[in-house]
DNA sequence: AGCCCTCTAGGTCAAGCGTCCTACGAAGCT
DNA sequence: AGCTTCGTAGGACGCTTGACCTAGAGGGCT
C-alpha cells in the first residue's frame, strides 16, 4: 500500500533514468518497467511527463540542500567543506565518466529543448552557488564570494564534461588536484585531514 | 541540380538544428522543412539518422581543423593564438547562453544515448586538444603541454555550461578574463594587440 | 456487513518517429 | 528521338510515444 511510497519509487527511478539516459530519451514505459508498474497507471500519479520532471527536480534540489546542510554540521572548516564539494568529482567518477554531471547535463538538455523547467533545474546549481559563496564569505572573502563560488562550480562542470567526452579518469584526478591547489592558494591552507591529491584507484 | 549541393544543405541545416535543439529532438521532418525538401526524399541522401550524424560530425571536425590551421597562419604568437581560442566564448556568447557549447553538448548527449559515434564527436575535442598542446609546446612547455591544453579546454567547457544554466553573460566575461590572466601567468605575457578584458557589449 | 476511497491493471487512441517504396521530371548520352 | 541516369516528390509501413479511460482489487471506515 501507500501511494506516497509508489510515487517516491517512481520519482527515484525517473531520477536515475533521466540521469543515465537523458530526459527526452526516457519514456514512461522505461520508468514503469524499472519500478515494476503497469504503464497506464502513471496517469494516477503523474498526469504529464513535465509534472514528473518537476518532481525529479524538486527531489534533487531537496537532497542537495540536505547534503549541504549535513556538511555544515560535519566538516571542520569552510575550506574543508569546499574540498568536500570538490571531492564529489572523485567519489562519483565512474558515473561522471559514463553520464556526466547530473545537474549540468540536465540543464543543458532542458536549455536545448527550451523547456519551461530549465530555470528550476538551474536552481540546483543555485543551491551549490549560494552554499559555496557562504563558505567563501566565512573565509573573509565576502566581497567576491559569488565569483569564487562560480569559479569552483565552473571548473567542476568543465572537469565533468571532459571526463565524459574522453572517458578518462586521469583528467578528474589531475584537475581536482589543481582545483584543490587553487583553493589553498586563494584562501590559505588550513588543517587538511583528508588528502585530495590524485590517487589512482585499484 | 547537384545532389552534392543538396546534401551539403542538408548537413548544414542538420548541423544547426542538432546544435540548437539537440540530436534526439531533431527529426527528419524538421531538417526537411528547414532545407525545403520532402521528408521521404532523405532516404536518397541519408539512409539513417546515424549516417546523417556522421556527416555532421565530419563537417564539424573539418571546419574546426580548417579554423585552427587558419589561426596558425594568422595570429602572431602561440599565446595570441591560444587567446584567440579563448575569445571564441565571447564572440559566440549569445549562442552559448542559449544552446551551450556545440561540441560539449553533443558529446554529453551521445554519451547518455551510448551512441556509437560518441568517440567521433570527442575527436573534435581531440583536435582542439592537440592544437592547444602544440601551442603550449611551442612556448617551451612540451613536458606538460597536454595537461595545459586540457586545462584550457576544461575551463572553456565549464564557462559554457554555467553560462547556459544561468543564462548569464557576465559569467563569460569574468571567467574569460580570469582564464586569460591564468594564461599570462602560466606562459608569460607577450605582446597583446587585442584586449580580452571583460567588456560589456552594448 | 456494507460502503467508500485509494490505488492498480490492462488497454485504446492519435500523433510522431524512422524506414522504405514507387512514380515523375530533368538532364545528358547514343 | 529514344534511352538511361540522377534527383525529387509524396506517401505508406510498422513501431513507439505520451495521454487517457474503464473496470476492479484492496483496506479502512461507519
Amino acid at each position: 500500500m501507500g501511494a506516497t511510497d509508489t510515487r517516491e519509487h517512481i520519482v527515484e527511478a525517473a531520477d536515475r533514468l533521466f540521469y543515465e539516459n537523458g530526459y527526452a530519451a526516457t519514456s514512461f514505459a522505461d520508468i514503469a518497467a524499472a519500478v515494476g508498474l503497469s504503464r497506464g497507471n502513471f496517469y494516477y500519479h503523474f498526469k504529464t511527463k513535465d509534472e514528473l520532471l518537476g518532481a525529479v527536480i524538486a527531489r534533487r534540489l531537496a537532497s542537495t540542500e540536505a547534503m549541504l546542510a549535513a556538511w555544515e554540521e560535519g566538516a571542520s572548516s569552510p575550506v574543508a567543506r569546499i574540498r568536500r564539494f570538490i571531492d564529489i568529482l572523485v567519489m562519483n567518477r565512474a558515473k561522471i565518466i559514463a553520464y556526466g554531471c547530473p545537474v549540468g547535463t540536465l540543464c543543458e538538455e532542458l536549455a536545448k529543448l527550451d523547456h519551461a523547467a530549465q530555470d528550476d533545474a538551474a536552481a540546483i546549481f543555485g543551491a551549490y552557488r549560494g552554499w559555496l559563496a557562504g563558505e567563501f564569505a566565512a573565509l573573509g572573502r565576502a566581497a567576491d564570494a559569488d565569483s569564487l563560488a562560480l569559479h569552483v562550480l565552473m571548473r567542476s562542470q568543465g572537469i565533468a564534461t571532459l571526463a565524459t567526452a574522453f572517458h578518462d579518469e586521469a583528467i578528474i584526478h589531475r584537475e581536482v588536484a589543481a582545483l584543490t591547489a587553487w583553493l589553498a592558494a586563494e584562501v590559505g591552507e588550513a588543517s587538511r585531514p583528508t588528502p585530495t591529491a590524485p590517487q589512482r584507484p585499484s
